[in-house]
DNA sequence: CCAGGGATGGACT
DNA sequence: GTCCATCCCTGGT
């Protein structure tokens, strides 16, 4: 059986908004508690490191909590908002560029029973999984996982030949983020134009 | 030490 | 559309 898992090398280039886009179509999973769960990454933003207002690491701010960004890419930046919710950002770039990723959405497929579960939902869809904290919570991430390495077999992303094409990529500005100045408006947001794989 | 705010989601009008 | 739960993170005393 062929490892679909994404190589470390996959994450630690330079073009954030790039890997972003590339990042959609591809299979997330997290094996946490002994419970396999997973879909189909269908929503992402880039967050272009120290030049990005909208980023965490902006300007180079170096603090407990970003310190997770300026790793070599390949890792998890979970962190925590709102007083409740947890966020998955896959760390990339080479070290000491603190470029990353928020998923934010996926399409649930592997172990919906047990994302159910942990959601307290009652039918699988794409409901379940289609926002930052929510494919968090079914997927059973928090800040225990941060840092953690993406080639383990905590959380990974793997490739299953599934290959959006950019004309199937809507991009928006990014959610949230109206204290970025002009930088909120960046089309930073790739979202699965879901039309064309519907029907 | 402490105040202010947040890369949200669910409940409700 | 509005409201707000709830607590970590940050920067400033």
């Amino acid at each position: 059986m062929p490892d679909k898992k994404l190589p470390l090398s996959w994450y630690r280039k330079e073009q954030v908004v790039t890997l972003a886009q590339n990042l959609l179509g591809k299979y997330l999973y997290s094996n946490i508690n002994g419970q396999l769960t997973g879909g189909i990454i269908t929503e992402t933003e880039a967050y272009a490191g120290v030049t990005d207002k909208a980023s965490h690491a902006y300007n180079g701010r170096r603090t407990t909590r970003t310190e997770t960004m300026y790793h070599e890419g390949g890792i998890s930046y979970v962190y925590f908002t709102y007083g409740m919710h947890h966020l998955f950002n896959v760390v990339t770039g080479p070290k000491a560029v603190p470029h990353a990723v928020l998923v934010r959405g996926i399409y649930p497929l592997t172990g919906c029973d047990v994302m159910l579960q942990r959601t307290g939902k009652k039918s699988i869809n794409y409901q379940l999984t289609n926002g930052p904290a929510k494919l968090t919570k079914a997927l059973g991430i928090t800040r225990q996982q941060n840092g953690i390495s993406l080639s383990g077999n905590t959380i990974w992303i793997e490739d299953h030949g599934i290959k959006i094409a950019k004309e199937h990529i809507n991009a928006t500005p990014r959610i949230g983020i109206d204290y970025a100045g002009e930088d909120a408006l960046l089309p930073y947001r790739f979202v699965i134009d879901y039309q064309h794989y519907i029907h």
